[in-house]
DNA sequence: GGGATTGTTTAAAT
DNA sequence: GATTTAAACAATCC
């Protein structure tokens, strides 16, 4: 979502929104006449990532948030290139021929409007976003964990925790401060989430650096693909070796969600009080 | 056609 | 009441 907002914000910033076509108004949670008396007209002055949604600043205040879910797309292109498949759902036409697209293959995604940042702040889910991980230093990333006994795995995912982190850099993370996905968020210490901080704060810049991970939808809004995937320690490697010892990454299933780990390298704690 | 996919919400359990 | 876990949901692809 950071490269995804950093490169429509090189796109967007300064252009006028001139027309809109609603194609699937499902992914909107206002009407289409809602959308269009509050964003056409107005130019776009910055867009911004906040947890994993991106914003669309306007001129006079109004934001437009999108949560692009798993395969959500926005996409800054020339008119002539525009297939005007199925599953774009919103068309804003731009000054030069150029149009800003969203487009979601499964429909997860959608379009909030917000007359202004009061109301933004106001909407449940985004008052209640945990910090950015890149904003907190160590003793504040070890404070979020303290007194909890749920595992780490899912905390890390609970965005009101800490806000942005999904199931890749999750993973990622804990690789690289082998710790199990499924360890208690009591039964680690003091360096392990030094170690757990360090590894997520190197996952991200890292991500950021190559364009975002791409493994089937991902791309920024020109199109581009990222080039992190190919960085993956155990995400999507299931059955295949480990890069630091080269044992075997093993898949289970963490609160519904996919995790992969090194058996060898991320030891649950838990398991080792067997007999 | 069942299962996997993801982020979030809601409900239930502790 | 707060925390934790499970289940549900969105829609599509393989």
């Amino acid at each position: 979502m950071e490269i995804v907002a950093r490169c429509l914000d090189r796109a967007l910033a300064g252009s006028r929104l001139q027309d809109v076509r609603v194609r699937h108004s499902g992914c909107l949670r206002c009407s289409d006449r809602e959308l269009g008396t509050a964003a056409l007209g107005k130019r776009v002055s910055r867009v911004r990532r906040r947890a994993k949604l991106v914003l669309l600043e306007l001129e006079d205040g109004t934001l437009l948030a999108f949560h692009l879910k798993m395969t959500g797309r926005l996409l800054v292109t020339r008119q002539e290139d525009v297939e005007l498949d199925k599953h774009t759902h919103l068309v804003f036409s731009l000054p030069d021929d150029r149009v800003f697209l969203f487009r979601d293959v499964r429909k997860f995604g959608y379009c909030r409007l917000f007359a202004t940042r009061a109301e933004l702040r106001a909407w449940p889910f985004y008052a209640g976003l945990g910090p950015e991980p890149l904003d907190l230093d160590v003793t504040d990333f070890v404070g979020l964990f303290r007194g909890r006994r749920g595992r780490i795995k899912p905390l890390l995912l609970d965005q009101t925790l800490l806000a942005g982190i999904g199931n890749i850099y999750a993973d990622e993370s804990l690789h690289l401060a082998g710790i199990h996905p499924e360890t208690p968020a009591d039964a680690i210490g003091y360096e392990g989430y030094v170690g757990l901080h360090t590894g997520l704060i190197r996952v991200l810049q890292q991500a950021i650096e190559a364009g975002g991970s791409t493994f089937s939808d991902f791309v920024d809004a020109s199109g581009t693909s990222g080039g992190f995937q190919n960085n993956f320690l155990v995400y999507r490697r299931a059955g295949q070796p480990c890069t630091s010892c080269g044992g075997g990454l093993e898949r289970i299933t963490v609160t519904g969600r996919s995790s992969v780990f090194c058996p060898v390298c991320q030891q649950n704690p838990r398991a080792e009080q067997e007999p």
